[in-house]
DNA sequence: TAATAAAATTGTAACCATTACAATTTTAAA
DNA sequence: TTTAAAATTGTAATGGTTACAATTTTATTA
């Protein structure tokens, strides 16, 4: 998958985040990959476009995500915390053979029984061996 | 909810854990109190009654009973991890505004698409504004 | 265009829950 | 009692994340 700047752009704009360098490259990423990374990940991944890149410059970004609701968080009981551009309801499967995270569907209405409670994250996170590592 | 000694030897032993002071007193507060507390919970509960009582001895008794599988060990994006008694499959709901942690039933064929998976944990965590503080 | 303000970025230091580890104490076994 | 094993303790270290001030970049206004 590619997008275009202009489509990056709007994408932000859409969201109410000013278009930055950074922000665009780290969305990029996001978007085209699709990997669950760490503020890690990304910082290897974008330091070799700019040198100067600052890894507080990545926190700030995916926070600055996360506020506007386009990323989720993930605590998939790693040292690190993970970011997925997808946020649309879906489950997490974390191997703890190979490490590899798996997006498995949930249906809509789990936890229908919190009837009178708002309900703004959910967080599905299973941990076990998948199907490769068997 | 009341726990004898004697039952509480027993549950720890049927769980190869050697009884000690320190785990029966533990597992007495987990099993009636059930309220997910943090080490530091647990911690201020039990110092009172074992005044040379160590934070890491309270570490090593959560992260036995971990290893065991008699509690689960929660991550609901707070600083400190939490822990659960109740090792059945259920849901949980932090609300951001009281702070207070509820229990939620959960289907048990939730991820069944995860087919030729082994999944041995499951973490279904909500966050949201509880019933009581609309 | 220049001057100014606002926003973004950077780098360092601090934070702090948890773990590592060695020393001490307690318990169990012989 | 002796000895070994297990449990407990206290301190230091770990390390991802945040706080914050300084710097740089971008946008606005005259």
């Amino acid at each position: 998958m590619h997008f275009t700047n202009d489509e990056l752009i709007e994408y932000l704009r859409k969201n109410n985040i000013r278009p930055s360098n950074i922000r665009l490259k780290v969305l990029k990423y996001l978007l085209e990959n699709r990997n669950h990374p760490t503020v890690e990940d990304i910082y290897h991944h974008i330091i070799h476009e700019i040198p100067t890149l600052s890894r507080t410059s990545i926190y700030n970004t995916v926070n600055l995500f996360k506020d506007r609701g386009i990323v989720n968080e993930l605590s998939l009981n790693e040292k690190e915390l993970r970011y997925d551009i997808n946020t649309r309801l879906h489950g997490h499967f974390k191997c703890e053979s190979c490490g590899n995270i798996y997006d498995f569907q949930v249906a809509e209405n789990i936890g229908d029984g919190l009837k009178g409670f708002v309900v703004y994250k959910k967080d599905i996170n299973f941990y076990g061996i998948c199907i490769n590592c068997q």
